[in-house]
DNA sequence: TTGTATGCGTTATCAT
DNA sequence: ATGATAACGCATACAA
């Protein structure tokens, strides 16, 4: 099928393989006009493309990078992916995409394999785990640059969002909008989940810092599939939050589930803000009020770093980049003028 | 950094390069008890790692597919994506993913790219461009199968779902719940873009099956951005339709804008039934009644065609797979039993 | 300006 | 049971 090769060309148009070499590579500074265009022309011919496979054996770069993702259907994964997509086309890189589905032995594996494939870099959206392995590629330097999430123990490039900023965001919006006794929800912590724990104490800092209070009961956290049943414990018993913050889409999803399934008014019962700013947000109703996390830019710069530590192999200061969440101000919560608390 | 070869294993292990790779490749019926154990450990004390490359250069195969989308923040682009991954992983596959962008240009660039990376199979979800490029490649038996899209001309392996029985569905769903002026919402038609001509076509066929009127100013074809300058056209003007056909998500965001703009009230004012299952159907006010793909399938399918096509290299018989679409009911079409057509 | 020779890290063939 | 050696397709130093 694919046989011809780089001799092919050579003996077609009588030159020398290395000839042919130095063509594909634009060295015709020393060429004769004449035997460029022989060249071209038995390229055309025969229809001739290069084996790239051949050539990374060589030059031990294959111009390819993995990307390792946790969760390749969540919304950031994919709004990310496609920013470092983008910026690889430019560079002419291809990208590996791998699933780790949060499982640290597979993403092990993934990154056994990717360097087996002698990528030149890995852009993880990491689990957390598997400190000792990043800790290798970190000292050999090899290019790596986490996304999203972060091992603790590991010097390496980090793309984050900043997340106390954008607990704070929210708090504040809240307080400012005069709610008082705010909830939060997220998924079970675990402190290798970066975002999640600086997320969840952002708040609980923002919460002190406005004169709030702090109310154990109002900390939500649980696996995605029993935030229902969780949460309506928590509005059945006592004094239910008047203000609910969910760290990320998809707990969002499952308190619009709960209120749904439970007739609360979002935001005359319930007022709602929300990290990630999900697809549907302005066409729900009310229009969902969310603090959004600049993806494309995270992708891009995750990218560019990457690029950085490829091209020059030397050591590079590791850095944390920690980007700004924007407030989108829309209608799940009011402003509470006065302080009824009644329905509708 | 990773300099470490089987040249050094075998001289640690005081064996030659040969039974080193034996070893590698688990040919050791014929190998002493003796040796391989001190291959085994040479290896673990050189952390040696197999170059992949080296190999796929000897082999000819580079256990590598490539995906090229046209629009990888599509949400069943990236769920097929998923699966395709997935089915990849379970065989040792990798895959690299190229974004189109629906430029049939691009596509083609990475198609000769991804060659060059000898790609072991292409799984293509189209521009239905390029009928030439792909011409060349059935000819040469190379491994492709297209997803979602397929090119007209060209004889591959191609997943696509039943439009035509999906828009039909939809056409029945309705009818059957008393609605007899149906328009449906589309982008703009173009030949090369199959699912779209399908849809549109298989909702105009069951209409006259279905015995209900095909009314021309309820077609509304327009690109994403101006479709709810057309809708407003159309609710403005003479008697507006009584539902809308979305052919899929991103019609039916347009559609879902367009009723909150203008506060026409789903479903008494106006029926919905859309393809996609899009991720908020059923926290939507009303629950989006839609018609899924099985999008999951669908990736598993096309990796296993594609693997099929990939081990046995002889001729195989293209096949156009047509997948079920499944009705979902929810709230966004309701009973029309007596013929009021006034709000509320 | 172009050709020769060698090496990249494997696998495969054929000896031994 | 294990080893020597020749590919695989290209790049590059050095020669011519």
């Amino acid at each position: 099928m694919k046989k011809v090769t780089m001799a092919d060309v050579a003996k077609l148009a009588n030159v020398s393989k290395s000839t042919v070499s130095q063509y594909l590579n634009k060295r015709y500074e020393y060429m004769s006009e004449e035997t460029r265009k022989r060249i071209a022309r038995a390229i055309e011919e025969l229809g001739y493309q290069p084996n790239i496979i051949a050539r990374s054996l060589k030059q031990k770069t294959t111009a390819t990078i993995g990307v390792i993702v946790f969760n390749i259907l969540h919304m950031l994964t994919i709004q990310v992916l496609h920013a470092i997509e983008e910026a690889c086309q430019e560079r002419g890189f291809h990208v590996i995409v791998s699933n780790s589905d949060d499982d640290p032995e597979k993403e092990k594996k993934y990154i056994d394999m990717l360097l087996a494939k002698q990528v030149d870099g890995l852009i993880v959206f990491t689990t957390g785990k598997n400190e000792d392995v990043y800790q290798r590629l970190v000292e050999e330097r090899f290019p790596l640059v986490f996304v999203d999430r972060m091992v603790p123990g590991v010097e390496a490039d980090a793309i984050l969002l900043d997340n106390k900023r954008a607990a704070a965001l929210a708090v504040e919006y809240l307080a400012s909008h005069g709610y008082e006794r705010i909830g939060a929800v997220a998924p079970p912590l675990a402190s290798h989940v970066v975002p999640r724990m600086e997320r969840i104490e952002g708040f609980r800092q923002a919460l002190t810092e406005k004169g709030l209070p702090v109310i154990a009961d109002y900390f939500v956290t649980a696996e995605i599939s029993s935030i229902q049943r969780e949460l309506a414990k928590l509005f059945a018993s006592g004094r239910p939050p008047e203000a609910l913050f969910a760290i990320n889409d998809l707990t969002l999803m499952k308190i619009l589930h709960f209120v749904k399934n439970n007739g609360i008014h979002v935001p005359d019962d319930l007022a709602l803000i929300s990290i990630d700013d999900v697809p549907f947000a302005d066409i729900y109703t009310p229009t969902l009020t969310t603090i959004a996390q600049p993806t494309f830019a995270m992708g891009k710069k995750a990218a560019e770093r990457l690029f950085m530590q490829i091209v020059r192999k030397q050591k590079h200061k590791p850095q944390i980049f920690r980007f700004p969440p924007t407030l989108i101000e829309r209608k799940s919560v009011r402003q509470r003028g006065n302080n009824n608390d009644g329905r509708r």
